[in-house]
DNA sequence: GACAGGTAGTTCTAGTTAGGACTAATATAG
DNA sequence: CTATATTAGTCCTAACTAGAACTACCTGTC
């Protein structure tokens, strides 16, 4: 006989990520962005610039995808492209002043829109239901490098 | 001063969520299906069908994309579209018997796929992950409801 | 029974997605 | 020093995505 219990929590697990994009989506589209390139303004602000492989796995953004999202974001004006001097294979995406100026308005902004929802929540709710997700995302890191062992 | 503390439970959110579709698409690709494709037949099995509304109420699958969804499905031969008798702008989507076999053999293959993630955590993390993640889903619900009185 | 308003589905567009094939450059082993 | 392996990034394909425009159909009101 199998379990079946933990499928009302993949159901929820899908269903609150999705709320969360939808409800994040509303703001960033009003900026003109779409939620991956937000995802590498708000990566890149603050920062001295980073090489594709890092921002995709810091915004687990594919690197095939990647190209293209910056590309768009070049074509706007926000970021710019450069090669790296001591690795040939490497370049340096960096936000553009232009760039600057928008990550430090709106991402204050976007902070304000969050705000409203977890205002909701205790402290120790946030606190605990991160720790709880990070338990589960470990868990199925460890299935995969189970499975990969083979 | 804005709060930022709620920051590392959204990336914890998102980046949870993609390990389960990573680690689940592992599966799911072995078939010869897609993720949204398993999704479609998983909601379907066991029931008479329903309409494209329902289905894509269920599945979060928004109504252009599901009519994509269910073409490909058809190609396939596992699904059938038929027109609503009472109803002229309703149709019922239905497992075919091919559909129905497929989805009698994959359904449980799946449960045993992901049964390794849930064997790590207690059986009161997983409630306690739903409940919270339920809260934070009906927080999203109603800043969104809030948003749209304008 | 006509007409206004709402609902179901399709089609279209721009963008994202993973994965694999490919190129170029670097690093390692012998 | 040279052959091999690894790594970074681009390009390509099939599919998914939301949202908006559009068509067809239903429902309520008068």
């Amino acid at each position: 006989m199998l379990s079946t219990r933990f499928l009302p929590l993949l159901r929820e697990l899908s269903d609150t990520y999705r709320a969360f994009e939808t409800y994040s989506a509303i703001h960033i589209r009003s900026i003109g962005l779409t939620p991956p390139q937000f995802d590498i303004v708000a990566t890149l602000g603050n920062t001295q610039g980073m090489s594709p492989k890092e921002l995709g796995d810091k915004t687990l953004i594919t690197k095939g995808t990647l190209t293209g999202v910056v590309d768009r974001l070049i074509e706007k004006g926000l970021v710019s492209r450069t090669a790296s001097a001591s690795d040939g294979r490497c370049q340096t995406i960096k936000l553009t002043r232009q760039g600057d100026h928008l990550f430090a308005r709106i991402f204050p902004e976007h902070l304000v829109h969050l705000q409203p929802v977890f205002a909701q929540l205790k402290a120790a709710e946030i606190t605990a239901l991160t720790t709880h997700l990070c338990s589960l995302r470990a868990a199925f890191g460890k299935a995969r490098e189970t499975l990969e062992q083979v």
